[in-house]
DNA sequence: TTGTAAGCGTTATCAC
DNA sequence: GTGATAACGCTTACAA
């Protein structure tokens, strides 16, 4: 079943049937509901191929996801989904491996799908600088900052991840602690990482907290499983703290656990604190202290500058948003 | 750039390029290195839509996945990339809407991408019901039981949802438990639901314990936040239990904060047991009982079944995988 | 081994 | 308003 059945069946032309199906205004009404009725029939949809291969523009924004098992993603998708659902942009989501290249990814398909706009959930600076160039749609960056990479059609959305893993550690400082352990990210692949590390050693050395970075650092890709090996073996190691910080709410959930395995209590012994404000923490017992991004806001803005961009020709800006400290039940003063 | 400007930058005829491209055999091997060469240095990537479009059918395995937010999707999908990588069939992933139909989703997909497979996970039997016939492909279906629908294309793969709560129920009649509360899904609507619920009925009724479903079921869709108003919901209003069984692990996550929340520990005063065995269930303290559904088997005798009905026209089957029990630390003997 | 050319199912550009 | 018809970028006979 084609759109040639179609015009066969209903006696009119083929690019009758596609302004139909396309809502475009010049069709008459007889044609339009007689169209729509045999197509309704027959269970008619478009080939996309055929139609994006022949599109000059869709209409629709294009979100490039970097991994497909990130909570705070799919917290972020949801609301952007919704945003777009009222402002009648229709979505396309495509999920990619976080190993792979998001950038290049974007070039194929916009090449494919023309969209109007593009928006990244995740992404890495390497990537942009070494492949942006070739994108020529208005694009938000969320979670990343894209300030230095000055292109006049990436924005960016996302938490100063420096201040608030700062203000992370000024907390767990002001609750009386000296002695931390730290499970980051890779400093030196992640900027993400790097930022929040230094966010890290910004409040240690206004405290004048010393701290050994070989002994009580630990970077690993962010999971359950490497937030309890890298815990676990802090402890074996020897390194005493009674605080930790970890880089990721997943990480600290599985740091919590090898805490615990360890013969150390949460919060009595030991005082965790997350990043993130996974919905998933706010269930834990003990509920997860952690600096909590705005995720509605990210998606909010994200979605606002993107359509600014794609109808006003707006600019791209660089949006720092709030975060949150939530000081629940994984850390107490001492 | 496109295979035209490939076949004039290198001398060949747009044929040869779209060959060597595409790994055909009857190539010379100077045709193919020089193509090979140019391709990679203009970055030159086919048009998925123009190949898919042509193209009679494309070697490559559909998965269409329902609903994002799906951990054990997640997990399963992450053994059937590997799989898929192996046998070298391309594997291509589709996610989408829970509240969408999935055989119309997959019905659409199959006329544009001409797939040589269909792994469903999860999915209705009502829709397969009522639109399944349009699919000649191979399938299979997964995480659920498609026995009784009688096609000759679409085999399944699923834990004994019926027999494994049951399973689960009694174990913990075992281990002493006679007031029981279960959060469950909606019975009505969900097949897997009503199943698990049959099993714990079948368990219950086996060992003579009367239960009162109005006063001790809650059917919810599977959540952090549902298990945790069940749960909450269940305790207020005065429903005595000493054992609370949810019909998946993030409800039971849910609740075991819900009945914290209410001055009931976990499993001090409540023993919890959930269902799916999350790789999270053994990162929480306390780490979750839970009936493990075999991930990795289940994604293996999906592959292999697919795959032996699109090389050799092996016929349908349905297997179910043994399940496990995890008596681990959300339940105790009392 | 290679090239030519006919579509795949649409949309866009014309005329009418 | 509507209908021919030429692309879109590719694959695939069929010829050479």
């Amino acid at each position: 079943m084609t759109i040639k059945d179609l015009a066969k069946k209903t006696g009119y032309g083929v690019a009758t049937v596609s302004r139909v199906l396309n809502g475009q205004p010049s069709v008459s009404e007889t044609a339009r509901s007689v169209i729509l009725r045999a197509a309704e029939e027959s269970g008619f949809q478009l080939n996309s191929n055929a139609k994006q291969l022949k599109q000059q523009r869709s209409n629709a924004i294009l979100v490039v996801v970097k991994g497909r098992a990130n909570e705070l993603f799919s917290e972020l998708l949801e609301y952007v989904q919704g945003m777009a659902d009222q402002a009648h942009y229709p979505l396309h989501v495509d999920y990619m491996e976080e190993s792979l290249n998001e950038v290049q990814r974007a070039v194929q398909l916009c090449r494919e799908m023309k969209p109007l706009g593009l928006l990244f959930l995740g992404g890495d600076s390497q990537n942009f600088i070494s492949g942006f160039h070739s994108i020529d749609v208005p694009s938000v960056l969320v979670t990343n900052d894209a300030s230095d990479l000055n292109f006049p059609n990436l924005s960016s959305v996302c938490t100063d991840n420096r201040q608030a893993s700062r203000a992370a550690m000024d907390s767990m400082v002001a609750l009386g602690h000296r002695n931390f352990a730290i499970v980051g990210g890779y400093k030196e692949t992640s900027t993400t990482s790097l930022l929040r590390y230094q966010g890290c050693m910004d409040s240690l050395s206004s405290h004048n907290i010393s701290f050994d970075e070989e002994q009580s650092y630990r970077g690993v890709l962010f999971s359950y499983e490497n937030g309890y090996a890298a815990a676990k073996e802090l402890v074996e190691s020897g390194c005493k703290f009674s605080a930790l910080f970890a880089a990721a709410d997943v990480m600290a959930i599985g740091a919590i656990r090898a805490l615990r395995d360890c013969g150390l209590r949460v919060p009595e012994d030991v005082s965790v604190m997350g990043f993130d404000g996974l919905p998933l923490g706010s269930y834990l017992v003990p509920q997860l202290s952690t600096v909590r991004q705005s995720v509605f806001e990210m998606a909010r803005i994200s979605m606002d500058m993107l359509i600014s961009q794609i109808t006003e020709g707006a600019p791209a800006r660089h949006i720092f948003v709030p975060f949150t400290l939530w000081q629940r039940e994984s850390t107490r003063a001492i």
